[in-house]
DNA sequence: TAATATTGCGTATTTTTGACGGAATAAAAG
DNA sequence: CTTTTATTCCGTCAAAAATACGCAATATTA
């Protein structure tokens, strides 16, 4: 095992040069966007979950390995949504061969290919926040949640990446039905209406919400309803699974 | 010179490994959408225009490099659409160290490098056809258009990043303005309106097609027209440079 | 002068979006 | 047991946008 890690600083053929993965993984909790960001050095900044490419995978696995591995979730709902690449990206953010020798107490050369000029792919990882349980890899220091509205120091262009993958998301969700990713099986109005307006940012009328929500035929109203306490008790929906699939290949207009 | 080129087989270092650059190169011309197409080796098979990423520039920067190496011309309009790789990608494509040696005459390894796992990032372009004089590479055979509708057998995956780039130039169209990358600087309404028939393949009411491309105010009518034979003289119009740059960045609705 | 092919505009209809008031319900407070 | 409070849930109406469509104007050729 040791040789093994000794082996991933000098890249003995697995992995390829020059190209990497990352995956901003979002959720859902309490009313908020949740990101799940990683800390690869005991500093003070921090990264979206990544990784690199093995030679025997296609970059789509790349990125669901790595979500695997963050979240302990297979088949998670994920979608590309643009690359970057430029030399100085990955300059002066810190992170050197002494910190990762300190930390894993292993041989890291100072020009190690990690080191190198690395083009990104981007993709963004949709997941239920209360399955999750956030796992920090080897390199990393930690691995946890955090507010998109409220994000702590970010590393290298990582918070140009976040902001990319959000404008992506909510182009995404005028065009997908993708709810059914970031909420529990089942739901009440109220709370996927909530959800919309966190994504979306701004607040949405919700007469008009349900209406054209349950115009599209994807959600199917159950007969029950949830208990809240010192209020009326809305009824719980679910997605129809076979609509939501449909919906997802030739898209549903749910421009708000 | 030769020593150069023979270098490039081995790459000393001036080329990112594993990841290179697409540009889907798209032209306008009597009424047909071309796209700018090379032949690697003199069969029957070819490819989209692209090329490595050199260690001092960007993935943009790389795009633009070869666009400009196929075309001449410099400026172009370009946009990424995405990233494709796997491990398959480059296999059993009939792309071989004896053809390369063949054509060039130089010396190329069984295992040289550019024969490796490349991911590409996808570009699109946009360039008006008839200042384009294309240019073929060094190791290309051949460098033309073709009709997006009637293309020639294609290599590797590049059928599919075409139709991508396609899919991602329609669903473009509908948020910014594009016409003025692919019209001459004066066109006249019935121009761009098949210009815009002929990329979402499908024809547009020419009454409402007019009223909403006016109503967005980044075309300006002429006071002359263009003699086009035995017919009512269509007036000329061209782009309002200003509002067009702002349409690009707050995006126009054009949704047809 | 008539025939032909194309440009160029206006108006009516339908569809979609957006705004908004008020009754029903669940529990807690008085 | 009645009132208060917070929340769900539904329908209608007006405004705006998208769509459909008819016909006069024009440039050349026959």
């Amino acid at each position: 095992m040791e040789q093994e890690d000794a082996d991933f600083f000098l890249n003995t053929g697995q992995f390829l040069y020059n190209v990497g993965v990352d995956n901003v993984i979002f959720g859902y909790h309490e009313k908020e966007l949740k990101v799940l960001l990683q800390q690869p050095i005991p500093l003070d900044k921090w990264t979206v979950t990544g990784g690199y490419i093995k030679r025997t995978e296609s970059i789509e696995e790349a990125a669901n390995r790595i979500a695997f591995l963050r979240t302990g979730l297979k088949g998670l709902f994920f979608q590309q949504f643009r690359s970057f690449g430029n030399p100085d990206r990955s300059k002066d953010n810190g992170l050197t061969a002494a910190h990762l020798k300190k930390m894993t107490g292993l041989d890291v050369p100072e020009d190690s290919w990690i080191f190198d000029y690395f083009v990104s792919v981007a993709f963004y990882t949709l997941t239920e926040f209360s399955k999750v349980e956030p796992k920090k890899g080897e390199l990393e220091a930690d691995c946890q949640w955090w507010p998109v509205s409220d994000l702590p120091p970010i590393m290298f262009d990582h918070a140009m990446i976040i902001a990319e993958a959000l404008k992506a998301l909510r182009l995404h969700i005028a065009h997908y039905p993708i709810g059914y990713e970031l909420l529990e099986e089942k739901f009440t109005l109220p709370e996927i209406h909530s959800l919309y307006e966190t994504i979306l940012g701004k607040s949405l009328d919700d007469r008009n919400f349900a209406k054209r929500l349950m115009a599209t035929g994807i959600i199917i109203k159950l007969n029950e309803t949830k208990k809240i306490g010192a209020h009326r008790s809305p009824f719980l929906y679910k997605f129809d699974k076979e609509k939501y699939a449909e919906g997802l290949k030739s898209g549903v207009a749910l421009a708000f």
